[in-house]
DNA sequence: AATGAATGAGCATTCATTCAT
DNA sequence: AATGAATGAATGCTCATTCAT
């Protein structure tokens, strides 16, 4: 008893200890990941040095290497968090689009655009060149391509009810690339008129969407 | 007399000569350039080494020198070989895609899609991904920009006679953002099915050049 | 007053270990500097390469680029402290060489003479042809020409009280660079005779010394 | 007969050739030598490429390759024919110094002063260097010393009648360390005042060589 | 005689990663 | 947990020298 009892205290102790230290190191990841970040924006990942990063993130080089593998896998973990943020502004605009093509194309081609911070944007150039190297990234980017596909579905299926499945693929698919394609441009260079571009390309997804 | 007559056929022989040489030259920088190519599309622009475009040409290192500046020059000249081929087509297209509205649609939509060779693609990608961080790079951009904005004036103004300047320019920009990003698309992963990426574009590009 | 207690131990022993710190890193930039000097002795700067020096202080290349910017920066280093150590042997001179133009003239024509071991004097040599075109080490001859002055002056002024300043400056001159070139001379070739020059310069020194 | 007279007329042919080939060819050394001291002047014996050497002298890498086996030929050729040049400044003032202590000293201070132009004096200063470590170069220093040593010899003994050998070779050696150490210096640095280092060396000089 | 294309070893420097403390 | 000293392979680039023309 006097045993079992000991081992739940200490147990609960180390559990809790645990817990602080997963804390601890989550925290120190994130900010290793927001001083890759900085650096990668400014230098490219190639040009990115650890201990530019260790720099940058107060900590010293050797101590990074105990949250990270690699510089690889900085980067990798990079990428994720910047996906997930990604899919999270379009799950919003799924949320939002409504049920009819007006409404979906307005809301769409307006909140993609914003989206186009040229942050975000250069890094995913910078990542999708990784990407067409190195299969680690192109595996982040298949999986995230499959996240949005899905999320596309949710918005357009229900306007074009009538369509074969490979119709809606073929919509979807063309949709992908775009919003895509959008990040890269304002990755290269600073957007002059996001108002014209956000016209047109209201133009280009009524086009695609519409369901004639 | 005499002296004119010798000097005229050594100038001859010279001027030959100088040719001859200049050929040379020509053949050797293009050697490089496709070995850098070769390695740009396996490796990227950083992890490519000059060592490794040596071998590949079957050239010494410091041969390579001769005929470029620099490892930048290399890839510099690498794009601008690229970009023109580009522009090639984009001319083609612009020659041969008709006056109304739907032959246009269909020309361009086609074309474009078939200018995706993976290989080209990859490269664009990696340029682009320079040109945001690196001036030369980027003016190397801006100009083909330039110029492709100018070819698409040239095939969508005979059918959009009746908008104001600003609504032509929007939708040249459009298409502009599209067709740069078709390449880049292109050059991150096999594309599985060429021909429903035509289809959907089509429907895109119907979107922005319909007149209405 | 605890908390207080712990931080001043903390504050102590990273005090502490600032210090153990920087003096080996002193040490560590002294056995950098020691290696260089041997291999310009040997070999001259610019046949000295940083492998080389790296070997001869036994540590890796990447190693010594943290103790130093630069192969430059180490070869000024290494002439500071040269010429530091010269200018320490210079001072004693001053202090010993007592007031009357007789003891002047000896002490300082024999102490000259045993300043020139080639070792120094190879350096020196080495050195000044880089000064010739290097503003970095140029700048560092002018400043020991500058506190050589200082010194010479300190030594003759007290015997040559009637003169002008002007003719005082002449002697300095004069002194500097004899007693530079006599430095430059050991580094070209092994001194057959160190006596017969200290006379030599004896009988030299006295002309320019002597008040009449 | 024919034969021995055909013989003859070809040897006459051939001797003039030959003259007519040499004669050419000094030139293009000559040509190649300057190049390299212009070179060299602005940066240094190992800084200087045979391109640039090339380029300067207005002929191709390969010719040279055809005139001197070696760029350390080429410098040693160099250094060659600025000590005859340096001797010939020599042994005029020798001839011209007179024969009493006065007007030696005079005519020597002076004369050496002027023949600081900075041009042989950076060279000068280089070829120690390069001296100090390469026997080649040292072989060479070493001859011109001994020259020197017979031109001072000459130019003294006459008013050092009454001393011993020993004391003349003390001063003959004196005189050589100053002459050559006037030059390094004024390798160094811009003189600002010949005229009081001048004066300054005649003070030196008159102690070294008065015959008390 | 003259060219300059071609070589490849050598250089200074950087950087991801490890490890003793 | 945290440091940063230490490694050494790799990089872009230069240059004396050779050789086919």
């Amino acid at each position: 008893m006097d045993d079992i009892g000991t081992e739940k205290v200490t147990m609960a102790r180390s559990a809790e200890a645990v817990l602080r230290q997963e804390e601890r190191a989550g925290r120190r990841q994130a900010q290793i990941i927001d001083a890759a970040r900085a650096c990668v924006r400014v230098e490219g990942i190639h040009a990115t040095s650890m201990s530019r990063v260790a720099a940058e993130a107060g900590m010293s080089v050797g101590h990074i290497y105990q949250y990270f593998e690699n510089k690889e896998a900085i980067m990798l973990a990079l990428c994720e968090r910047d996906f997930d943020d990604f899919m999270l502004h379009i799950m919003k605009i799924s949320d939002s689009a409504g049920r009819d093509v007006d409404a979906i194309v307005h809301t769409f081609s307006n909140e993609i655009i914003w989206l186009l911070e040229s942050d975000r944007a250069a890094l995913t150039l910078e990542v999708m060149a990784e990407a067409s190297r190195n299969p680690k990234f192109s595996d982040l980017v298949v999986r995230v391509d499959h996240r949005l596909r899905s999320a596309l579905r949710a918005i357009i299926e229900p306007v074009l009810e009538g369509l074969s499945q490979r119709e809606i693929d073929m919509r979807i698919e063309t949709l992908l690339v775009m919003t895509r394609c959008l990040t890269v441009h304002a990755g290269t260079r600073p957007i002059g008129d996001r108002g014209m571009l956000a016209a047109g390309f209201e133009l280009a997804f009524r086009g695609v969407i519409s369901p004639s």
